[in-house]
DNA sequence: AAACAAATCAACCGCCCCCAA
DNA sequence: GTTGGGGGCGGTTGATTTGTT
């Protein structure tokens, strides 16, 4: 009870009960995602905003990928990481029904231990809030994922087995050894510069050497972006 | 069978950014 | 220019599940 006698506002929180998850669904399925925060209200839920939006994000979400995750999306999370650092959002985008939170935890559970504490760790924390810094190059960067899904999506052809339709030559695209193997036709071209990867879409590279889609994310010191 | 340990993962928290008022 | 609400993100927790002795 508050101050006054009024009933403070108590929102339910931990699991959800199956009948909460229908009226979630029901929610989103007449009003659409978004305006979490007026579910409660209109959805008879005592559930604050941010919870609703976690529940529908990451478990209710018709789209979402279902069952574990596979050798092929551990490889891309793997590599992806290499490339991004913890910046699961963003590793997700490349994997469809996949959900930052699920791969957070995969890689936490799987791969954590296995990476020892080093400098490594503070070299991120500083890359971390340099990329925040820079909202320009970030937009950038995020556009190139664009040229990445290309690429992600010639894998998930690959996975189980190939598609007649797939041309021969991206079939070069193949991952092994912990890289991509450098690949001269008909899709990206991959390369490691200074430690971080960039993939370069051949036809563009061939077209105009000067187009150099540069997602080596980190060599930011050399912008002065916020004099 | 039972106690204990470890792994898993759904959900929370605090912080941050965006943008409308 | 400031503020506050909405929402997104990454780090973390802790109940439950799974493995081990």
């Amino acid at each position: 009870m508050g101050r006054w006698g009024i009933i403070e506002e108590e929102w339910r929180k931990g699991p959800w009960t199956a009948e909460e998850d229908k009226l979630l669904i029901e929610y989103v399925n007449f009003h659409g995602e978004g305006r979490w925060n007026s579910v409660a209200r209109l959805a008879g839920l005592k559930r604050n905003g941010k919870s609703c939006r976690l529940r529908w994000v990451n478990y209710l979400r018709p789209d979402l990928k279902k069952g574990q995750i596979t050798p092929y999306e551990e490889r891309i999370i793997l590599e992806l990481h290499a490339m991004w650092g913890n910046r699961w959002s963003t590793i997700a985008r490349s994997l469809p029904g996949r959900t930052d939170n699920e791969i957070k935890n995969y890689w936490m559970t799987h791969f954590k231990k296995k990476i020892k504490k080093s400098r490594i760790d503070t070299s991120e924390k500083i890359k971390t809030r340099l990329l925040k810094r820079q909202q320009f190059q970030q937009k950038q960067l995020l556009n190139n994922q664009i040229d990445m899904k290309r690429i992600m999506s010639l894998f998930e052809e690959n996975e189980n087995n190939v598609p007649s339709h797939v041309p021969k030559q991206d079939m070069a695209i193949l991952y092994q050894n912990n890289t991509f193997h450098e690949q001269e036709q008909g899709g990206f071209f991959y390369s490691m510069i200074n430690g971080y990867a960039n993939y370069v879409p051949v036809s563009e590279a061939s077209s105009n050497e000067d187009i150099m889609w540069d997602i080596g994310l980190w060599n930011l010191d050399d912008f002065n972006v916020n004099p």
